[in-house]
DNA sequence: CGTATTTCGTTACCATGCTAACGAATCGTA
DNA sequence: TACGATTCGTTAGCATGGTAACGAAATACG
C-alpha cells in the first residue's frame, strides 16, 4: 500500500531534480498518482472482501483454480506460480481456507509430496456470490482524496 | 498488494457478465491492470527501501515532515492525517524510527498529550541519500509479467 | 469550579506478508 | 540399488498492517 495522501507538488519534485540527475518530474508524478489510486482501489476491494469474510489472497486462490479451463484442482506450487505470494503464505492461506470449508485437499496420485487443492461446493458458491460485489468495488468511484484538498476551498 | 499475475481474459469477464448486470469488461480490465502494475511498482520501491533499512511508512514519515514548508516538526496526529495509516501503526513506526535515531521527540508546549516529531540530522541525511534511488525505483521499467506470457512465445 | 466528553498516544491482540530452515518425497546418477 | 541434490509443504520467527480499549490530558459545559 502507498499511504501518502497528498502527492508532492511538481515544484517539489523539480526542486529535488537539482540534487541529482535524471529526475523526470512528470513521469514521477504519474507513477505516484498510479500508486495512490491503486492503493485506494485496493483498500476498497479489500474492505469489501473482508466484510464478506475472505481475504484478497483467499479470493484469488479460488479465482485461479476456478478459471482453469481443463482442471478442477491445482497443486500448491501451481497456485503459487499464478499468485505472486510466497509458499509459506500460501500454505497458511490454504490451511485457513480448509478450516473454513472453502477448499478440500486431495492426495496427488503420482507425487506424494503434492496435494491437490480443489474448491468445495461451498467455496465455489461463495466465490460466485462475491463476484458481483467484487466487480462493483473494482468500478466504484474512488474517494479522490487528492482533489478534495482543493486550493480554492482552503484559501 | 494485488497478487494475481495473469489477469482474467476479456472473454472470462464477459462470460461473467451473463451472471449479473452492469459488468463492464473493459473498465474492469483497466482497473485490474492498474492494480497489478501498481503492485509491481510498489514491490520495486519497497524492495529498494527495505534494502536501505527503511520501510515505506518510515520513508513517508520523513517525507511529510521534511516537505512541510514552515515547520520542522509535526505531531503524531498531523502525520497520521497526511499518511493514511492508523495511529497505532504510526505509533509503532515512530518508536522504531526513534530507536534507529531517525527522529527525535520534543515536548509540545501547549498540549502535554502531544509530542512533536522532528527528523534528526541523521534522519534528514538518510532521507536525502535515499531519494535518488527512490526516484529511480519509481521510474524503472517493470517486469511486465503479463506480456511475458506471450502466446507467440509459448506456442 | 467540577464533571462528562473528547482527543492523544500507547498497549494488547490478531491477520497476513516475508525469509530461513526443516522433514519427507522425488529425481539424477553412479 | 544407493546416495546426493532438488522439490514440496510446513514451521519458526520477524515485520507491519488492522481494531479495540486503556490512561492521561485537554475541552465542553452545567
Amino acid at each position: 500500500m502507498f499511504f501518502l495522501k497528498d502527492l508532492p507538488t511538481r515544484e517539489m519534485i523539480e526542486g529535488l531534480a537539482g540534487r541529482f540527475a535524471g529526475a523526470d518530474a512528470d513521469a514521477m508524478l504519474d507513477e505516484l498518482r498510479l500508486l495512490r489510486r491503486a492503493s485506494l482501489r485496493l483498500r476498497l476491494v479489500e474492505n469489501y472482501l473482508t466484510a464478506q469474510g475472505l481475504s484478497q489472497t483467499q479470493f484469488l486462490v479460488l479465482t485461479v483454480i476456478l478459471r482453469e479451463p481443463d482442471r478442477d484442482s491445482l497443486t500448491s506450487v501451481e497456485i503459487a506460480e499464478r499468485l505472486d505470494v510466497s509458499r509459506p503464505v500460501l500454505s497458511k492461506t490454504l490451511a485457513t481456507m480448509e478450516r473454513k470449508g472453502l477448499i478440500a485437499r486431495q492426495p496427488h496420485g503420482q507425487d506424494k509430496r503434492c496435494v491437490l487443492i480443489a474448491p468445495t461446493e461451498a467455496g465455489t458458491q461463495t466465490y460466485l456470490a462475491l463476484l458481483p460485489g467484487y466487480c462493483d468495488a473494482l468500478l466504484a468511484p474512488l474517494p479522490d482524496d487528492g482533489a478534495s484538498k482543493d486550493p480554492t476551498a482552503t484559501g
